[in-house]
DNA sequence: CTGACCATGTAATACGTTACATGATTGC
DNA sequence: GCAATCATGTAACGTATTACATGGTCAG
């Protein structure tokens, strides 16, 4: 079935775990702090709810902006429908957390994984992550292998283009090694944890601690600016 | 009009310039040579070939496989046909080669763009990687800006999937920065040239030298081989 | 003579976006 | 009262993939 639709549900179920949204704010959350997946449209989300409603995961609930509390007391004003995840929507949701087939591990999916690791098993995450670790370094034999056998016949630029392409993948492997190894430094215990516990509360680091990383150094130079007009990530539609 | 088939189209005019081929073997160089944009399948890169047969860029010739004298020899034995480059279609990919709009700096496009700088001439290349290198600091400063409005709220994986996105795309500004002074240091006259003399024979690096690597430290660990079946880029489909 | 690979095509189909239609709310 | 933004939805459309249909060639 589905492959980018899939990553969807997988996204909308995950984000209403969290707390109960309307379409709107959902999508937003949906191309922003999940920043990785490109834009879904509107024309994409409120079907996919639909689906979601009709399967009983999510309930429909006429609501206020629940972030409001002056809003909220002048009553039921609109028809705002606020989604949130039923009993049903839940188990499903932690159904999905815990599969890791090979699917699972290819670019977008793995993004959105990785996403909600914040509630995922120890066990599943070190799944989730050393599959995608095998899939990339697949990729690099191949890079490797076609590499091999065409150079010398390719000019500079391509020869530049396929290095700098290895080198990226190489970087991602690196970067997975280092968070596999930090899941297993967390604790190396057999078994996870006295079982069904599946749900701690997930306010932040209890994890082990992810590897220590200084970001954002801002390479200097060249403003922005230049007219690079619609792009579907945008709220600021035409 | 088309996006991605655009860059199909770019991209076919691109190698049968080099040398005229027939589908299959066009394929295979779209996904490993040019081994950015992923697979194209054969049910559009046909209809791809029609069209520019129809625009009148393309002629099919009967042929039998090119680089085997032996089988040349045997006369035409099968319903191969040879997509040759017409002297429009050349006309026109040269056309394509200068064009420098905002749409040639998105990701797959840019690639494909990339992939051909080696007939690409040298004002049009530093407009095409600053175009990208612009395009890529936008989007850096939008990453910058949401993270800053929703860090602390967010769990350590998302922050982590964050941090990681943004430093891919640092490496990348930087990358484009190298190429970029390159570019400028292999020769930096007024002119480009005499004029008309676009296309010089582009066997190896009269480019005035791409900056020095040293590729493929191979990262040890976790051999290949888990089961990732069927990868569309795979030429053995089912 | 069978299976693997070369080779070309088309029809059905799935997927997601664009554009459109609609209307409430808020700030100026 | 007008523009911007919030908010929900749908129908038409383009685009690319899948699966299918077909047949030649070559190795074992």
């Amino acid at each position: 079935m589905s492959r980018r639709s899939g990553i969807l549900e997988f996204a909308v179920l995950g984000l209403l775990r969290e707390a109960p949204m309307h379409g709107y704010e959902l999508r937003k959350r949906l191309n922003t702090s999940l920043g990785i997946f490109r834009a879904f449209s509107y024309g994409t989300l409120y079907p996919c709810l639909k689906t979601l409603v009709a399967n009983g995961w999510l309930i429909e609930e006429p609501g206020s902006a629940p972030e409001d509390a002056l809003a909220a007391s002048l009553a039921g004003r609109r028809a705002k429908i606020v989604y949130r995840l039923t009993a049903e929507g839940k188990e499903h949701f932690e159904e999905l957390l815990s599969h890791t087939g090979p699917d699972t591990w290819e670019d977008e999916h793995f993004a959105a994984r990785f996403a909600f690791f914040g509630q995922t098993e120890r066990e599943v995450r070190v799944r989730v992550l050393e599959g995608r670790r095998s899939r990339l370094e697949e990729r690099l034999e191949k890079m490797r292998a076609s590499l091999v056998r065409t150079r010398e016949r390719l000019d500079d630029y391509t020869l530049e283009l396929q290095r700098h392409g290895m080198e990226s993948v190489e970087r991602e492997v690196r970067w997975l090694n280092e968070l596999i190894e930090s899941e297993r430094a967390g604790r190396d215990q057999r078994q996870p944890a006295p079982e069904s516990s599946a749900q701690q509360d997930n306010t932040s680091g209890e994890t082990g601690g992810l590897p220590r990383h200084r970001g954002a150094e801002s390479s200097g130079g060249t403003p922005p600016g230049s007219s690079t007009p619609p792009d579907p990530s945008d709220d600021t539609a035409k």
